[in-house]
DNA sequence: AACTGGTTCAACCGCACTCGT
DNA sequence: TACGAGTGCGGTTGAACCAGT
């Protein structure tokens, strides 16, 4: 028996999302928090499938996620967590906070594929191609070294959130001999997480699939001034916590603001419990929360660059007021 | 300016898994 | 245990974008 399609497709929109779709799907789930997204189209009022209303938030509206490229040490997270997990990049984004498994999976294979090639890397084994010589392999190790090999002289070595594996392996995962010898040899020892950046450390502490069900008072926080939003300067970069986003409450005047109980509970134990916080809140937040809160009404101030019938708001700037105003 | 080929990435599709009954 | 609903995951697609000619 085949299974019955998440949704009755008949009549379902299809495609790019508008802002305006956007806007209606952020509304409901800052009203509603996340429930069970086969209803979530229709009390939202939106012709899509519960499906494509989960993905569209988990990969491009949530509050948390990080935007623009990977930064090289996220880059090099991928590479090994990838050499150690394989094609599972939800696992890998776990262990990437704000990242997305589809970001990072296309990340992967438009970017750093290329990279690993070039570098003479098969990017499945991670181990030199075998097509060259051994010459010509000596020539590319002593250029770029293999992972293994790298790992041996600067050792990087990504760990696996063990709270991360451990929850997910509470059902059998099929792994391929590689990792899982790596991986279970690593759990033997239960030192899955070797603090060899404290950095590191910090950022396995928050995992993108413990994102908290986002409640609405979590999030309808005084708008920040206008001054603060997404200055130029801080572009896109991938490397987010830093100062300044570290100051980014205080600066909104949201020192009281707090998480859910359940976002607490799951970073209880974290030392740095303010710097993981922060991580989730920075400029980049701010801006693409800004980005999705403009209205079509806008008049027409030259802050609107999109044509109506695209709808690539993505790509459209706008301000901090629009949001305040524009959504609730 | 127009065309073309390559690249990027948001979104879709279908299978797998989990959980409740 | 079997079944169905809901959700998660990874592979694939296709439209938009970009660079070269």
């Amino acid at each position: 028996m085949g299974r019955q399609p998440c949704c009755d497709k008949v009549g379902l929109k299809k495609g790019p999302w508008t802002a305006e779709e956007d806007k209606k799907l952020i509304n409901f789930i800052l009203t509603n928090g996340q429930c069970c997204w086969r209803a979530v189209p229709k009390l939202a009022g939106l012709l899509r499938c519960g499906k494509s209303c989960r993905l569209r938030w988990t990969n491009y509206l949530r509050p948390d996620l990080k935007r623009g490229l990977l930064s090289e040490y996220e880059e090099k997270m991928v590479i090994d967590l990838h050499a150690q997990l394989g094609n599972r990049w939800s696992k890998i984004a776990s262990n990437l906070p704000g990242r997305t498994d589809n970001e990072i999976k296309n990340h992967w294979n438009t970017h750093i594929k290329k990279k690993l090639k070039k570098m003479g890397i098969d990017p499945v084994t991670h181990k030199s191609l075998s097509n060259s010589t051994e010459q010509t392999q000596a020539q590319q190790e002593q250029q770029q070294p293999p992972l293994q090999k790298q790992q041996e002289q600067q050792p990087f070595i990504v760990e696996i959130d063990p709270k991360i594996e451990h929850k997910n392996d509470q059902n059998k995962e099929p792994e391929t001999s590689f990792e899982s010898s790596t991986i279970a040899e690593a759990k033997k020892e239960d030192q899955i997480m070797t603090p060899l950046f404290d950095s590191m450390e910090l950022m396995n502490l928050f995992c993108t699939d413990e994102v908290p069900i986002v409640e609405p008072n979590d999030i309808l926080v005084p708008c920040a001034p206008s001054t603060s939003s997404a200055s130029p300067s801080s572009s896109s970069s991938t490397s987010s916590t830093n100062s300044s986003s570290n100051n980014f409450l205080q600066d909104l005047l949201l020192s009281d603001f707090e998480w859910s109980d359940t976002y607490n509970d799951n970073n209880i134990d974290n030392s740095n419990n303010n710097n993981s916080n922060m991580a989730l809140w920075d400029d980049d937040f701010i801006r693409s929360w800004n980005l999705l809160m403009n209205d079509n009404n806008d008049d027409g101030d030259g802050k609107q660059v999109f044509d109506a019938p695209l709808n690539q708001y993505p790509r459209m700037i706008m301000d901090s007021e629009s949001w305040a105003n524009g959504l609730f």
